[in-house]
DNA sequence: CATGCCGGGAA
DNA sequence: TTCCCGGCATG
């Protein structure tokens, strides 16, 4: 069995950096990508809390059917470098103080969430690959997927070097309950996966306390759990709707109508009678907010339209 | 102010 | 290709 390893944080020297909920909405933006760099480089003053927080299950995906194979985890093809982990979390964190990743040795890793598999990917598009593949079937590369699917996998810190270890305990030093409530992703089923099994979903109010026991199966979620589809920009011309409907119950219908322009010259570049009515859903920036900028959709993140609540 | 996202850019 | 940001348009 793969040892394995979790979030350990706090090695080494307490880390001071008491950023008592300062994160300015905008500042923590500051590149939130160089932590990718593993050991050293442990300058950077700036420390924004990009904590992790908040976990939730999603409904303990089972695998489509098809092929049963029941037990035994096989690894279908593999190639990348996964590392086997197992084990689970104390529950919800909200967590590390440190800004998203941080300290030597400390990576973040996807992990799968299907029911047995464990698979860790290290990059997000690794393990949506991953999933499609393997989960979703479609062995043959060339599947479709065009822009409604979803992922079950969660983001994980691991700490590499101590694979073998009796390991971490983290110690979330849970704050003075501060999390936010513990926003459950949208998830959506997609109507073309055979699922089966109902999957109950376990999931605590608001203030977390008490870890209710949630599915068995469930591989309990330690940070976020993200439901994401590739971006698909634009293009793709060929791009059949995908049948299954969005979701975001589109509170209040509000009509806003166009007034039309007296006379006026349809300038093809911003006429004053352009109106370029804003979307109405709120998009993953306003649902998720800042802090938990690694849940938005792939669209909202690269600040291009959203895709998860596209009206 | 905040939010959404086009267009442009880096790797 | 994936990823991100400047800056504008919009409330
Ligand atoms: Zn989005």
């Amino acid at each position: 069995m793969a040892a394995t390893v979790l979030t350990s944080l706090s090695t080494s020297p307490l880390v001071l950096t008491q950023t008592s909920s300062a994160a300015v909405p905008e500042s923590a933006s500051r590149g939130w990508k160089e932590a990718l760099s593993t050991s050293y480089s442990s300058s950077t003053s700036g420390n924004w809390s990009w904590d992790t927080s908040d976990q939730s299950v999603p409904s303990t995906p089972s695998p489509p059917l098809s092929n049963d194979a029941s037990k035994s985890f096989l690894l279908p093809s593999q190639g990348d470098d996964v590392i086997e982990d197992v084990t689970e979390s104390t529950h919800f964190p909200f967590v590390d103080p440190i800004p998203r990743k941080r300290k030597n040795s400390m990576k973040v890793m996807f992990k799968c969430l299907w029911k047995n598999c464990e698979k860790v990917l290290s990059t997000s598009s690794g393990i949506q690959r991953h999933i499609r593949t393997v989960h979703l079937g479609r062995n043959c590369d060339s599947d479709y997927s065009d822009g409604e699917e979803d992922f079950y996998y969660s983001e994980i810190e691991v700490n590499m070097d101590s694979l073998s270890e009796g390991l971490s305990s983290l110690t979330p030093t849970s704050p003075t309950t501060s999390g936010p409530p513990p926003i459950f992703p949208p998830v959506s089923i997609t109507a073309c996966l055979p699922r089966s099994e109902p999957s109950h979903i376990a999931m605590r109010g608001t203030h977390g306390h008490a870890p209710t026991l949630l599915s068995q199966s469930a591989p309990s979620a330690l940070c976020h759990i993200r439901t994401d589809h590739a971006y698909q920009g634009p293009l793709t011309h060929t791009r059949t709707v995908s049948f299954g409907e969005k979701r975001q119950p589109a509170l209040h219908t509000h009509t806003t109508i166009s007034k039309t322009p007296p006379s006026t010259a349809p300038l093809p570049k911003s006429a004053p009678g352009t109106r370029k009515p804003r979307g109405e859903a709120k998009k993953c920036r306003k649902v998720y907010g800042m802090e938990k900028r690694d849940m938005w959709c792939t669209a909202c993140r690269w600040k291009k339209a959203c895709q998860r609540f596209n009206d």
